[in-house]
RNA sequence: GGGGCGGUAGCUCAGUUUGGUUAGAGCGCCUGCCUGUCACGCAGGAGGUCGCGAGUUCGACUCUCGUCCGCCCCGCCA
């Protein structure tokens, strides 16, 4: 039994057609404006706005009453539609033909002025719009962004289900695992001295699910990784999460593409031509420095070893003598950069790591660069001719080691295009980035360590190299980019014992440590493990990128800061002396 | 862990370079007037530990040191 009266229609769907009806409004007073006689009151729910009118001639109580509202004050009112008198329609607005003339107002609650307004003329400081979170979800922005993201779910639910996918949950307390990104550690009562983990994801479940003959299985789960902050990376984060067995990556990709796709079509009206492009691993890094190019523009890199390998310039010849790599890329009109601008793109690229940067100048008095006397005027202008430039344009270029070479100029490039604002924000360019090596070197630890992780299956031509040439091994993974960010990775992963294990054996793992860590995952291997993999995508970074938001907390009902802080409710805090005893825990 | 930027009225900011009278603006808020507004209008008013703590100085929003908080980047994130 309600204690007041409920809304029959709500504040978005009042149209011309509904003239003359009764109707009663539950909302909040978005603005207000007491013109002394008449009161105008926008009232809002999250379907939309409408304008309500108080008369003194026509309601006189409820006139009365409205003279105290204020914004954010929380009504019902009862009222006929009417349409707005000749001149005074909103075009703007979907409800601006017509009016509720109130009748009977009820303050349903009343509220102190906001510390910021809901409308977002201006911007807010985000740390204020952390703290009073409740209120910046009233507002426009984020709740078009969480309806967007809703929708996204049920395209998600009906895209899986439809194709025979069973969704089963994980559990969210488990086993802390080795390797990978910092566990959220949480202690145990019962057992003095252990702990869980929170899942970095549900990858050893999932596995397992496979061997239980649960051959397609989805989770739309969240994460959790005790690493520093970004933009687009939060300790916590939503993932949807694919297994599926009996498949190879073709079957996968083809599964993912369609999702995004999917996504694409329904959510923006956007068609996205299937199959997407594949990049080796190889390719994305030799021909755009990075493992997710952005392909919105061109800036294309050239290797130049052959040319400079013999060459009189010490720093190239050498550094080719040592098995390395001389690469660049032109930059199209380049030429009219000036010295000042030239010297801050030159420390730049000292910044990432580079020894230096060597740039040809392509002017009207031909091709202009310090090193000319090192190399000889024959040597660049072949350089010039195969990399295709031509008057107006500039040459940068990189030598080092093949993978920093290429790491260098992929920034760079990225830092030239932004500059010279190359990149079409208009274009979704999505593709595959496929034969990712198995395993990096880790100067720290002084291992290998795995790339993807380490459930990747090897490529099926790189098994010998796992003896000889660890490093040199391909592995059958794959990433999903979107505008040159990485929205999703999955691989085929080991179903083999033997094969599993000499992979813990090359990360530095040894059998007993194996048996401790990960016996569950090989016990269940001895029972029929089928032929399996998956994916797993970011679903707040494609809510991100498909929404246009800057930042992976405009799209999260409750994000944490930088420092993983959430500044409403003021978590992490202490707790009690009695709580940390129950634990076993004594703080440091 | 490192680098950069920021913190002044409820909000968005100016003032800090070169220390010096009473720290300003717009919006919001409050009061009054106003019967078709929709950025309503008009008149008046209130509102400040200049993030915090030391130091230098006759005097600190301003200079120095420390510290906290927010944002971005590097490391890190299989």
């Amino acid at each position: 039994m309600a204690s007041f009266p409920k809304r029959t229609r709500t504040c978005g769907e009042l149209r011309a057609q509904d003239i003359g009806t009764t109707v009663t409004l539950n909302g909040w007073v978005d603005t207000r404006r007491d013109l002394g006689g008449v009161i105008f009151i926008d009232l809002r729910d999250r379907y939309g706005i409408t304008q309500i009118v108080f008369n003194p001639q026509r309601g006189s109580d409820a006139h009365a009453a409205a003279k105290e509202l204020r914004s954010e004050f929380v009504l019902s009112v009862t009222g006929t539609v009417e349409r707005r008198p000749e001149g005074t329609a909103h075009p703007g607005l979907e409800t601006g033909e017509i009016d509720v003339m109130v009748s009977a107002l009820m303050i349903l609650n009343r509220a102190e002025t906001p510390p910021f307004p809901m409308d977002e003329s201006a911007e807010t400081a985000e740390d204020l719009r952390l703290k009073y979170r409740y209120l910046d979800l009233r507002r426009p922005s984020l709740q078009r962004t969480l309806m967007f993201r809703h929708r996204m779910y049920q395209i998600t639910h009906r895209y899986f289900d439809s194709r025979g996918f069973i969704e089963i949950e994980t559990p969210v307390l488990m086993k802390s695992t080795p390797e990978g990104a910092r566990d959220y550690l949480v202690p145990s009562r019962v057992h003095r001295g252990r702990f869980y983990a929170l899942p970095q994801s549900p990858q050893t479940y999932k596995q397992i699910l496979m061997v239980s003959g649960f051959d397609k299985y989805v989770q739309i789960v969240k994460c959790f990784r005790d690493e520093d902050l970004r933009a687009d990376r939060q300790p916590e984060f939503t993932q949807i999460d694919i297994e599926m067995s009996f498949v190879d990556e073709i079957d996968i990709q083809n599964l993912a593409e369609g999702l995004i796709a999917t996504f694409f079509k329904e959510l923006k009206g956007i068609d996205i031509p299937l199959p997407l492009p594949r990049f080796t691993y190889r390719e994305a890094m030799e021909t755009y420095g990075s493992d997710k190019p952005d392909t919105r523009f061109g800036l294309k890199f050239c290797d130049i070893t052959d040319l400079v390998g013999r060459s009189g310039f010490k720093v190239f010849a050498d550094n080719v003598q040592r098995g390395g790599v001389v690469a660049g890329f032109v930059v199209p009109g380049g030429a009219s950069l000036t010295r000042n601008q030239m010297d801050t793109i030159v420390d730049f690229t000292k910044g990432l790591g580079a020894g230096g940067l060597v740039y040809f100048k392509w002017t009207e008095q031909g091709l202009e660069t310090a090193v000319e006397k090192f190399l000889g005027k024959d040597i660049v202008a072949a350089i010039a001719a195969h990399m295709g430039a031509a008057k107006g344009d500039l040459i940068l270029l990189v030598s080092d080691v093949w993978l920093k070479a290429y790491t260098i100029l992929g920034s760079l490039r990225l830092e030239m295009a932004r500059r010279l604002n190359l990149i079409d924000e208009t274009r979704n360019d999505l593709l595959w980035v496929t034969e990712f090596p198995m395993f990096e070197y880790s100067e720290e630890e002084k291992r290998f360590v795995a790339m993807h992780h380490m459930f990747t299956a090897p490529h099926p031509d790189d098994i010998e190299l796992l003896t000889t040439d660890p490093g040199k091994a391909r592995a059958r993974a794959y990433d999903i980019v979107l505008n040159g960010n990485e929205i999703g990775g999955g691989s085929i992963r080991i179903h083999d014992r033997e094969l599993q294990s000499k992979v813990f054996g090359l990360l530095g793992m040894g059998p007993e440590e194996a048996e401790k860590k990960f016996g569950f995952l090989l016990g269940a291997f001895r029972y029929g493990a089928p032929p399996h993999g998956g994916i797993a995508l970011g679903f707040d970074r494609i809510v991100m990128l498909m929404t246009g938001m800057k930042s992976i907390r405009d799209v999260m009902a409750f994000p944490k800061t930088a420092s993983a802080m959430s500044l409403m409710d003021e978590a992490p805090s202490e707790v009690e002396d009695k709580q940390l005893r129950e634990l076993h825990i004594r703080v440091v």
